[in-house]
RNA sequence: GGGGAUGUCGCAUAGUGGCUAUUGCAGCAGACUGUAAAUCUGUCACCUCACGGUAUCGUUGGUUCGAGUCCAUCCAUCCCCA
């Protein structure tokens, strides 16, 4: 697996590249639609491959290896072929879950105790653990074990988190060095800085993470609650430490404003279950601005769902007939919001790097960003 | 014609003498960022930006300190018998 980087911006620090795996390129910045149990949920993976044009999807550890679990993927020979997805998969390594199942879970230095969502049964979640089911579902990307801090954070406990972090990082690579790939393609472990919301800390951590000389790198612990500032002054600072010639994935972001903000930082990846969870919702995303498809003003609104959209759904279907399905809670509602919303996000990654690469990106940022933040 | 039952804020419901009349649905709006989320929150008689104020349990009257609740009357709906 290798990074090219093709062009970076001379008036912002956004750059064009191309990510090489054994499952395809990634043409970046890219973003990368969320599936967590093996699924975009509500979406079709022909649909991924054709309407929305994903080039990569995400998978996560803990909600794969709970179920289906590991004998089945294994024996499947891999979530690749599982689900028929044959482009590039990335997995989470179940750091989110220790942030966002805070309430069932006990972390030590060994691991993370984790209680089922599913049935309350418990189970033992450590770095070396977190490898290994990882080789299982055999994604080309893989994450680090982290701990995902909330926000607000305690300086204190950030800095402590961060050192364990940073140890489980060292534990990560020692397993993926004396294990194989199962099914005969690359997995690149991309390490992630933490550090909260504490310069010094992300500082150190970006230090320590470039250290390990990765494929890629990840920046974790962000978006979690904190304003827009601190997600930008600590993705920029991250950012201008990380090595320039390596990917790096902002994990968790964001909204198409956070996108097109932190494009201009230099990050190249990015993941966000917002646009597949708030189609299911009624929000859509569109290029002129924020639909809420339920809102009664779209009742008599037979124009098309969006007419600068690039998916067949957009001219296809009418505002009216999609407030409509979404009121009526039929499933097909929740299918075509979600392949909106993906496509459009698809879009604007698109359409950034091919700005990117013409020179015209910071204009063409400042041009769209108000319009992203209008309520349609 | 005779007998019986029931009327509660759009619909459905709880409430049989005591303080702001319950809950669900529908409606209206908001939230959602490495997915325990097709979920959650607010609102939902009228007036007021708000504080707050004024109403209301089919109708009209009555009993009572106090009535959605008890009594009478009328109206409406449903059921049974002719």
């Amino acid at each position: 697996m290798h990074f090219n980087l093709l062009h970076t911006d001379t008036k912002t620090k956004a750059r064009a590249g191309v990510l090489q795996t054994d499952h395809g390129a990634i043409e970046t910045p890219i973003f990368m639609p969320v599936g967590t149990a093996g699924s975009v949920k509500g979406v079709h993976q022909q649909e991924l491959r054709e309407d929305i044009e994903a080039q990569i999807i995400l998978g996560n550890t803990y909600h794969l290896y709970l179920r289906p679990g590991l004998e089945v993927l294994e024996k499947a020979g891999g979530l690749h072929q599982f689900i028929g997805w044959e482009r590039p998969i990335l997995t989470d390594s179940g750091g989110y879950q220790v942030y966002s199942l805070s309430g069932s879970r006990k972390i030590q230095e060994e691991g993370v105790k984790f209680q089922s969502h599913i049935n309350g049964s418990y189970h033992f979640f450590t770095p070396e653990k977190a490898i290994d089911i990882q080789r299982t579902i055999g994604a080309d990307i893989i994450m680090a074990f982290d701990e995902c801090t909330p926000y607000p954070c305690d300086y204190n406990y950030a800095k402590r988190s961060m050192h364990m972090t940073h140890r489980w990082l060292k534990r990560c690579f020692n397993q993926m060095n004396e294990t194989e790939p199962k099914y005969g393609c690359e997995q690149a472990l991309f390490p992630i800085v933490q550090g909260s919301v504490y310069k010094d800390l992300r500082t150190e951590s970006a230090e320590t993470i470039a250290s390990h000389d990765a494929i890629g790198n990840a920046i974790g612990g962000l978006s979690v609650g904190e304003p827009d500032e601190e997600l930008y002054s600590m993705t920029d600072l991250v950012c201008s430490i990380l090595p320039t010639e390596k990917p790096r994935y902002l994990m968790g972001v964001g909204t198409p404003v956070n996108l097109l903000e932190c494009i201009s930082m230099g990050v190249d990846m990015f993941d966000c279950v917002m646009p597949s969870r708030n189609a299911r919702h009624g929000m859509l995303f569109t290029s002129e601005g924020i639909i809420n498809i339920k809102n009664e003003k779209w009742e008599l609104d037979f124009s098309p769902l969006d007419p600068h959209g690039t998916a067949y759904v957009d001219q296809v279907y009418t505002k009216a007939y999609l407030r409509h399905l979404v009121k009526a809670k039929e499933n097909l509602a929740i299918q075509i919001a979600t392949i909106h919303n993906l496509a459009f996000y698809l879009w604007l990654v698109k359409e950034a790097r091919k700005q990117i690469l013409a020179g015209t990106f910071s204009e063409w940022k400042d041009q769209m960003i108000p319009k992203l933040k209008n309520r349609l």
